[in-house]
DNA sequence: ACAGTCTGTTAAACTGTGTTAACCCCTTAC
DNA sequence: GTAAGGGGTTAACACAGTTTAACAGACTGT
């Protein structure tokens, strides 16, 4: 999956930060168009693609109110992020209803503005989605957690639900301890004596599937619970 | 389009703001269940389906970050909102590098939380295949829930109501599970033992008309429901 | 009004998942 | 060495789900 740049459009008539936060996010692997008034931004957004706009409320000529009314018109789903000194409770809330997907009040963590930007990315970016991972290569065995099935050169394996969340936990913690309480209390509820045991059953039918490899394994650790190794 | 409520997890250990956060998310017509601790609130989110979850950090037995990871670690994409008192720069950046979507520090403006719950939502609710969908493509087949017609490769076969409705919330719920509850309380009302056994009739009846493409598998999550796999 | 057809429910026999039991071995502690 | 306990393995079992069939009621066309 290639990871294109995404492309961030910044209107800020504050030099001073406007450079800053350039600076930064372009450091961070982002390409930034900086903006100095809404009116130069919205002709910008005109005629470029953006992944998503950080708009600054108070700036001359055009406010960033009105900035993120027109490029909603124009994009319905665009990411706004909204920058302000106005922390104001009626500002805030007529920032989102304008359609902001995040709202930050100066002065502000320019790291705390990374992380925000990316958990818009995340939601919004088809081509990167932080989607739960379905599909594990074992040694010469592939599984995959959503179908069920383990498929060895071309044969498949039907897994039963227990068995897939099983494996699938210790795959997500390949080569590192599965602890059995958070094992047992996620996929069995809770971590009575029977349902140890019944994870135990659980472990062996797993070893015996996987057994075809002898480079995988699945050890134990005495009283904390199981590692995948391959 | 037929919107479902949203289903709200709250993890709050103060009573009097977890109560009140209810009340008022459940007169903007969300549902909500409120959890005392992490710990309760971990079983709770095993055992029902949840849309958002709004996580109060410093809570008893089992903080809101350790929350947030087993979250995560069961399911990649649920949206997380961070509810707290603490504003250091190094915990919201924790809470972000968890997954989280949004962060809010205590005291915050309850409609403010309520138009980041909705910022959040538009994004997720989105990507999920929105629930008036009325055509899928099922591996070879194409099925018109509105028609009511299965085709493949030109050939059509006309499905009764039940069996429409039925199939249309395994395509909404492709990949993942169709709850077992949830389908009976929608397509049949009541979830009676002997509706239990009707829908499962019906299973078999869908299970059939897609026989014809060996990829695609309508599989069983004991206790829990159906995933339609293709 | 009647036969024919179709939808959805009930019944009953069958299948397979997940739990429990039993018996084993191995590690750890004293 | 021996007791205690964690884990490994196999088999038996209960019960959730699968499947086929029979049936009841609603709808259709004559």
């Amino acid at each position: 999956m290639e990871n294109r740049t995404v492309r961030v459009l910044l209107a800020e008539d504050d030099e001073n930060l406007g450079f800053l936060l350039k600076e930064y996010l372009q450091a961070k692997e982002y390409e930034v168009d900086l903006y100095k008034d809404g009116e130069k931004a919205f002709k910008g957004f005109q005629n470029n693609y953006y992944d998503i706009c950080i708009l600054d409320v108070m700036m001359p000529i055009k406010d960033g109110f009105t900035l993120a009314k027109e490029i909603r018109m124009s994009n319905g789903t665009m990411p706004i992020l909204f920058l302000t000194a106005k922390s104001l409770k009626e500002d805030v809330i007529e920032g989102f209803a304008l359609g902001a997907d995040d709202y930050m009040t100066k002065p502000f963590s320019i790291e705390e503005l990374l992380m925000r930007l990316e958990a818009i990315l995340r939601r919004t970016r088809k081509d990167s989605p932080a989607s739960d991972q379905t599909q594990f290569q074992i040694g010469k065995y592939i599984f995959d957690a959503t179908k069920q099935t383990l498929d060895q050169n071309g044969e498949t394996r039907k897994l039963t639900t227990k068995e897939s969340e099983l494996l699938k936990y210790l795959c997500i913690n390949k080569n590192a301890l599965l602890d059995r309480n958070f094992a047992l209390k996620t996929i069995w509820v809770d971590d009575s004596y029977f349902n140890a045991r019944s994870m135990d059953v659980y472990i062996t039918k797993l070893r015996k599937y996987l057994s075809d490899d002898p480079t995988i394994e699945i050890i134990n650790v005495r009283g904390k619970g199981f590692k995948l190794i391959y």
